[in-house]
DNA sequence: GTATATGATTGGGC
DNA sequence: GCCCAATCATATAC
């Protein structure tokens, strides 16, 4: 084999390994690749190995989705036991592109120093040749990255999301929940404090609290006949608790104010002022054209609802309270649903 | 296995 | 940003 044969053969050889790889001069994607290391870090499946990345989020990869706090532990051993899986085949596969990246780098540079005994190379076309090598395995490397993270998202959504992982409240949660809802049946819009508190009574969170109470309006509105009776326990309830300290207005086991604003209508803190608001509520004239509230705007911010003091002549507050409770129990729920307005609605 | 209950998500309106 | 309404996906009751 003359010199020229040779030549041809080392150029062929290296166009050959090159063409194979497809290495061109091109620049690695960095922003995807930040991206891609920036959530691979956050699931916990690779360790910080560059300082100065930023971007990941310490502590990510125990974060719940849905910041649910409920114990789910358990549940989540499956997750944590296939993202190990995950963890080891990418930094198998990491490691397996390393070493073909290092051998295919020494294999090239030695025929080019080969070469270079027969024609000139200069230092920077080997680091040329090289660099475009790297940029080609870095490429690879994204795929896998790429891969890894479709792995572990698919793997979030089948075992962590939170609809498959959905967990009935405790009851204590639906407890708190319902026994303000009935109580404020004429105006089930818990303020952000009264969120706070009701998701701290219950062990949930605030947004859970409100997907609860979105939940519980509509399906409320919707079958109303059904609620009758868990509604008409939960007032009873919430109106002995009141009846048993003897003051009426007592808000030991009440909530703050709803959230139609503090010097709005509604403020009812107590099934005590509930009901005695009830009667006044109750003969109000409807509004025109239906009968009861027609919006949401006009169920938040009832116009005419009168603050439920009673002053002056007659038998003292508690009295009234008792006469009221004894009275109108049976028939609460049916007047504080008309007045909401859905009753109206669906009945007009 | 099916029906029902229930918590979460999504899309649109305001 | 909050709410409603529809819907999804799972839990629970039978």
């Amino acid at each position: 084999m003359n010199y020229w044969e040779k030549e041809r053969k080392n150029k062929t050889d290296i166009q050959v390994m090159v063409s194979i790889c497809g290495i061109q001069d091109e620049d690695p994607p960095d922003a995807q690749l930040l991206r891609l290391d920036n959530m691979l870090l956050a699931e916990g499946v690779c360790r910080l190995e560059k300082r100065g990345r930023g971007g990941a989020v310490a502590g990510a990869g125990t974060a719940t989705p849905g910041g649910c706090p409920n114990d789910n532990s358990i549940e989540h051993s499956d997750y944590r036991a296939k993202l190990s899986q995950i963890r080891q085949i990418y930094h198998s596969e990491l490691e397996k592109y390393e070493q073909a990246c290092r051998e295919f780098t020494t294999h090239v540079t030695n025929l080019l120093q080969e070469q270079s005994r027969m024609r000139p190379i200069s230092p920077k076309e080997i680091e040329r040749m090289v660099g475009a090598i790297h940029g080609k395995f870095s490429a690879i490397q994204m795929q896998l990255k790429q891969s890894t993270c479709e792995a572990v998202m698919t793997l979030r959504s089948r075992l962590l999301d939170a609809r498959r992982k959905r967990r009935n409240f405790s009851k204590q949660a639906t407890e708190v929940l319902n026994e303000y809802f009935y109580s404020h049946l004429n105006n089930p819009y818990p303020s952000e404090e009264a969120k706070e508190e009701l998701a701290r009574k219950g062990g949930i969170t605030v947004s859970q609290v409100s997907n609860w109470f979105g939940n519980k309006r509509i399906r409320y509105k919707k079958n109303m006949g059904k609620f009758q009776e868990e509604a008409t326990i939960y007032m009873g309830k919430t109106a002995a608790n009141t009846t048993e300290v003897g003051v009426p207005g007592n808000h030991a086991s009440c909530l703050s104010t709803p959230s139609s604003g503090s010097s709005g209508p509604f403020l009812l803190p107590s099934a005590g002022e509930a009901f005695l608001t009830l009667r006044t509520l109750t003969s109000l004239q409807p509004p025109p054209g239906g009968g009861c509230l027609q919006s949401q705007e006009s169920l938040r911010h009832h116009p005419t609802a009168p603050r439920p003091r009673v002053a002056g002549s007659g038998p003292p507050p508690d009295l009234q309270l008792r006469h009221l409770l004894e009275t109108l129990a049976a028939s609460i729920p049916v007047c504080l649903i008309k007045f909401w307005g859905y009753a109206g609605k669906s009945t007009a």
